[in-house]
RNA sequence: GGGCCUGUAGCUCAAUGGUUAGAGCAGAGCGCUCAUAACGCUUUGGUUGCGGGUUCGAGUCCUGCCGGGCCUACCA
C-alpha cells in the first residue's frame, strides 16, 4: 500500500485565520489527504498550531492571560474551526508540546555535534520598560531617509528603505511606546547554513518538477550576494523551547529559547509523535513515517504552504534535517500558493478586512467555502475573492449543476417508480457512451489530483457533473416513460447510480454533501470507481433510497449585499 | 535598488514554439418541462499590456517600456 505523509504549514497561534490563510495551506492539504485516502493510500496528515515567539507573548499579555493559558485556549478555537471546515488531520498538534521540546533539543544537539552551531554575540535593542529585547520590527521611530514618523526598525513602510533599528530617529518600543531603549549585547546560537549550502543546492537540484515559485525562491537565497547566510536560532524570550543540547544543559544559554522558526517545522515530526502518544502507540508507529532507517523509505512526503513560507521549508528546515546527519525523511514535493485577495485589496488580519474562518462558518456551510476556494486556488498567481463571483459560482456549480441534478433525479424516480431503484430495461449506446465519457473525465481528474493541480481537477469534476445533466436531457426519461417505462427505468437507474458516483469522486472537495448524497442513496459503499461501468451498476434494482433535502440553497442577492457590507471594514 | 512571478474575451482562468488562441460565468437566441425559474443546444465576444527582434512559424523565446504582485534573511 502506498504511503503518503502530508503536512500543512502550521498556523500561528495569534488569532483566528482568514480565508486567505485557509486556502494557502490547510485546505489544499486536506483535499489531497482525502483524495489519497480515497485512492487507498495509508495517509498521515499532520497540522498544528505554531505557538512560540514575540507576537504570542504580546497577544497573551493583551488578553491579560498567562501565555500558556492563552495558547491552550487559542489552540482549542483553531481546532474547532478546523473541524468546522472538515480538515481531516490525523493529528492537530501544538508546537509547545513536550514531544516538540524533546525533538527540537535533540536536533540542536545533533547539529552542534556536527559542528554546525556557533555561538555569536550580537547587539540588540532592549526595552527597559517592557523588560524584553525587541525584534527589529517592534522598534518604531522616524525614518532617517524620508522622515516618516512610524517607520519600523527593519524597514520604512513609507519609503521602503531597509533600516537597522539604530538608524531610527527618536526610537521607541512599538509595544509600550517607551523611549527607554538601550542596545545590549546578547549571545545567540547560529545555525551555520553556509556550510550546508552545497548540500542544499544539490538537494534542490535533485527535486523533480517542483513549482517555479518554490525553486526560484530557494535558489535566490542560496546564491544571492554572499550566498546562504547563517541564521540565529535562539531568542531572549520566556515562552518557547528552552535551549538545551539534547537532554543536557547548554552552558551560557540559560534562560534562552529556540527561535520559533527553528522549532515550528520540527513540529511536523513532533506532531506525528503526539499522534502516536494520543493513540497509545509506541515510538515505532510514528518513526516509520519519518526515519528512513525505520520504515519511511517508501513514504512520499508532500508539504503545503503559502509562498511566504517557502524559504523556511526549502532551506532552514532541510538544513536542520540534513545537518543532523541522521536519516530523517525530507520533503518529496512542495506545493506552494500565492495569495487570495479580498475585493480589490488584501485580506488583513490587523485591519479585520475580509472573511475569517469563524465568520465564514456562521453564514454558510463548509462545503460552499471549500468548493469555491479550492476551485479558485491561487496556484499560478494571486486570486481575487469578490462576493459577486462567489455567489455566481457557488449557485451555478453547486446548486444548479450538482444539487439540482440530485433533486431532479430522485424526485422524478419517486413520482414514477417510488423511492427505490427501478428494475427493467438495460443500457443502450447512449448509456455506454456516457460511461466512456465519464471514464475519460475521471482519468483526467485523477491525473490532475495526482499532480495537485487543484483548479484543473475542480474543472474536471464539474464537467463530470455536467455530463449527468446532458445525459438526462438527451435520454428524457420523462418522455420515454409515457411509451416505454422499462427503458425509463434503466435510464433513471443509471442516474441514481450517478449520484453515488458523484458523491465518491466529489468527497475530497465537498465531504459533507458527499456524505449526505451517500446517506440519501442509503449506501455506505464509497469505493473509488476503478471500473467506471461497474460503478454505475452498484445500486441494484430494488435498492431503497430517499429524496434528500435540497443540498445547496442558493445565495440570494440580499444575502450577498448584506455580507459584502458586513465584511468590508473592521471586524466587529 | 536587486531578484523572481505576472499581464490572454466584460469576469475567473486554460493553451510541450506548430491547424482558425480555448473553457466556465455573464450577455443573446432556441429547445425541454423531471428538477432549487433549474437543465440542454446554439451563439456574440480577442490587435494575447505596448514597441522592437529571433524563427518557416511567437500568447509562448530575446530585448526595451508600462502596469500588478511577492521576496529581500530579527513578524511568523
Amino acid at each position: 500500500m502506498a504511503r503518503t505523509l502530508i503536512t500543512s504549514a502550521i498556523p500561528y497561534i495569534n488569532g483566528i485565520k482568514h480565508l486567505g490563510n485557509l486556502i494557502g495551506s490547510q485546505l489544499p492539504a486536506d483535499l489531497y489527504a482525502r483524495y489519497r485516502r480515497a485512492r487507498g493510500d495509508e495517509v498521515m496528515f499532520i497540522c498544528a498550531t505554531d505557538e512560540h515567539g514575540t507576537p504570542a507573548e504580546l497577544a497573551a499579555a493583551k488578553a491579560g492571560k498567562p501565555v500558556a493559558e492563552y495558547c491552550a485556549e487559542m489552540w482549542r478555537v483553531q481546532k474547532d474551526l478546523a473541524d468546522g471546515f472538515r480538515l481531516s488531520f490525523d493529528h492537530f498538534g501544538r508546537s509547545s508540546s513536550p514531544q516538540n521540546h524533546r525533538l527540537t533539543q535533540h536536533f540542536a544537539g545533533k547539529l552542534d555535534e556536527n559542528g554546525l552551531i556557533e555561538e555569536r554575540a550580537s547587539r540588540q535593542v532592549y526595552s527597559v520598560a517592557d523588560g524584553r529585547f525587541l525584534p527589529d520590527r517592534y522598534v518604531e521611530g522616524t525614518c532617517p531617509n524620508c522622515g516618516y514618523d512610524r517607520a519600523r526598525g527593519d524597514q520604512c513602510e513609507n519609503c521602503t528603505k531597509q533600516l537597522d533599528p539604530t538608524d531610527l530617529i527618536e526610537p521607541r518600543s512599538a509595544i509600550s511606546g517607551s523611549t527607554e531603549l538601550e542596545v545590549r549585547e546578547t549571545k545567540h546560537l547560529f545555525l551555520l547554513q553556509s556550510k550546508l549550502r552545497d548540500r542544499l543546492d544539490a538537494w534542490i537540484d535533485g527535486q523533480d518538477s517542483w513549482p517555479v515559485l518554490t525553486t526560484s525562491i530557494a535558489k535566490k537565497w542560496l546564491h544571492d550576494g554572499d550566498g546562504l547566510q547563517d541564521r540565529g536560532i535562539t531568542r531572549d524570550l520566556h515562552w518557547g523551547v528552552p535551549v538545551r543540547k539534547g537532554d543536557q544543559p547548554w552552558p551560557g544559554m540559560e534562560g534562552k529559547v529556540f527561535y520559533v522558526w527553528f522549532d515550528a517545522p520540527i513540529e511536523y515530526i513532533a506532531g506525528t509523535n503526539e499522534w502516536a502518544d494520543a493513540n497509545g502507540l509506541d515510538d515505532a508507529a510514528w518513526r516509520r513515517w519519518w526515519r528512513l532507517d525505520e520504515g519511511a523509505e517508501d513514504v512520499r512526503y508532500v508539504q503545503f504552504m503559502g509562498k511566504d513560507n517557502v524559504p523556511f521549508h526549502t532551506l532552514s528546515f532541510p538544513a536542520t534535517v540534513l545537518g543532523s546527519g541522521e536519516p530523517w525523511k525530507t520533503v518529496d514535493y512542495l506545493k506552494s500558493f500565492n495569495y487570495l485577495n479580498y475585493d480589490g485589496g488584501q485580506f488583513s488580519t490587523s485591519q479585520g478586512r475580509g472573511v475569517f474562518m469563524d465568520q465564514a462558518l456562521e453564514i454558510l456551510p463548509a462545503d460552499y467555502w471549500r468548493w469555491w476556494l479550492l476551485s479558485h486556488a491561487p496556484e499560478t498567481s494571486d486570486t481575487e475573492f469578490t462576493w459577486e463571483r462567489f455567489q455566481a459560482d457557488v449557485n451555478k456549480d453547486l446548486a444548479d449543476v450538482l444539487g439540482n441534478f440530485v433533486s431532479r433525479v430522485t424526485k422524478f424516480c419517486r413520482s414514477k417508480f417510488g423511492e427505490e431503484v427501478p428494475a427493467g430495461g438495460e443500457w443502450g449506446d447512449r448509456e455506454r457512451h456516457l460511461s466512456e465519457q465519464l471514464a475519460g473525465r475521471l482519468t483526467a481528474y485523477q491525473t490532475h489530483m495526482d499532480a495537485i493541480e487543484i483548479r484543473k481537477a475542480a474543472a474536471e469534476l464539474r464537467a463530470m457533473w455536467v455530463l449527468g445533466n446532458e445525459y438526462l436531457q438527451e435520454a428524457a426519461p420523462w418522455s420515454v416513460f409515457k411509451t416505454d417505462p422499462e427503458q425509463a427505468a434503466a435510464q433513471i437507474r443509471l442516474a441514481l447510480n450517478l449520484i453515488r458516483l458523484y458523491a465518491v469522486v466529489s468527497a475530497p472537495f465537498i465531504p459533507d454533501t458527499a456524505a449526505a448524497m451517500l446517506a440519501a442513496m442509503k449506501t455506505g459503499d464509497d469505493s473509488w470507481p476503478d471500473d467506471l461501468a461497474a460503478a454505475l451498476k452498484m445500486l441494484p434494482p430494488g435498492h431503497v433510497f430517499e429524496v434528500p433535502d435540497v443540498l445547496f440553497a442558493k445565495i440570494t442577492d440580499a444575502q450577498r449585499e448584506d455580507w459584502a457590507t458586513r465584511f468590508s471594514g473592521t471586524r466587529a
